[in-house]
DNA sequence: CACTTTTTGACCTGCAGAAGATCATTATTT
DNA sequence: AAATAATGATCTTCTGCAGGTCAAAAAGTG
C-alpha cells in the first residue's frame, strides 16, 4: 500500500493543517484527507506544492509499502 | 514541477503499454497519460499496482524537480 | 512484398473524488 | 468567561481518470 506521511513531517515541525493549507493555498480539505490518509487520489500540483513547500522529495511524503500490517496490529491510540 | 519517469522505467525493460496494461491490469488510458506525462494526477491505487509490478519505490516513479528546464532547452527531438 | 495482428493515439461518456464553501464542535488565546 | 482559531463533517460543483471505441501506425508473418 501507499501510505502518505504529511502527519509525520507536519509533525515534525509542528504545523497545523491550517497553517500548511494557508502557506501553500492548498484546499484544507484535501489536506485534512491526506493528513488523515483517506485521500485517494493526488492531484500532481498538489504533490508539487508540498514537496515545494517542505523542501522535499515526493519519497518523502509518499512511501510504497509492500508488507502492509496485519489488521489489528500497531495500532496504538 | 513532478517528473514522471514510467516511460524511463518501461523503457530500460523494453516493455510496452499495452505490457503494463495487460499485467498489472492498469487502464490503457491511464498508463499512456502516465507515460506521456500528460496525467494531472494519480489514483493511490495506480501508484500502488506500477510499485508492485516495478518492485521499486514511489521515488523512482515520481520526482519532484525544483530547478525546471526552462522552455525550449533540452528538447532534443 | 502484401497481409494480418498488435499497438498506439485520439476521442467520447460516466463517474469517483478533490475543490471550495459552509456549519457545528472543540481547542486555544486573551 | 468570552473571543478567536482550528478542526471535522457535509454538501455541491467541477476536473480528469476509467472504460470503451475507432482509425492509424507499427510490428509480425508468409
Amino acid at each position: 500500500m501507499i501510505k502518505c506521511h504529511l502527519s509525520r513531517m507536519m509533525g515534525e515541525r509542528r504545523l497545523k493543517i491550517s497553517d500548511v493549507a494557508r502557506e501553500t493555498g492548498l484546499n484544507r480539505g484535501t489536506l485534512t484527507r491526506l493528513y488523515h490518509e483517506t485521500a485517494e487520489r493526488v492531484e500532481l500540483d498538489v504533490l508539487d506544492a508540498l514537496c515545494t513547500y517542505f523542501h522535499c522529495q515526493v519519497s518523502d511524503i509518499f512511501e510504497f509499502n509492500p508488507n502492509p500490517v496485519p489488521k489489528g496490529e500497531n495500532m496504538a491510540p
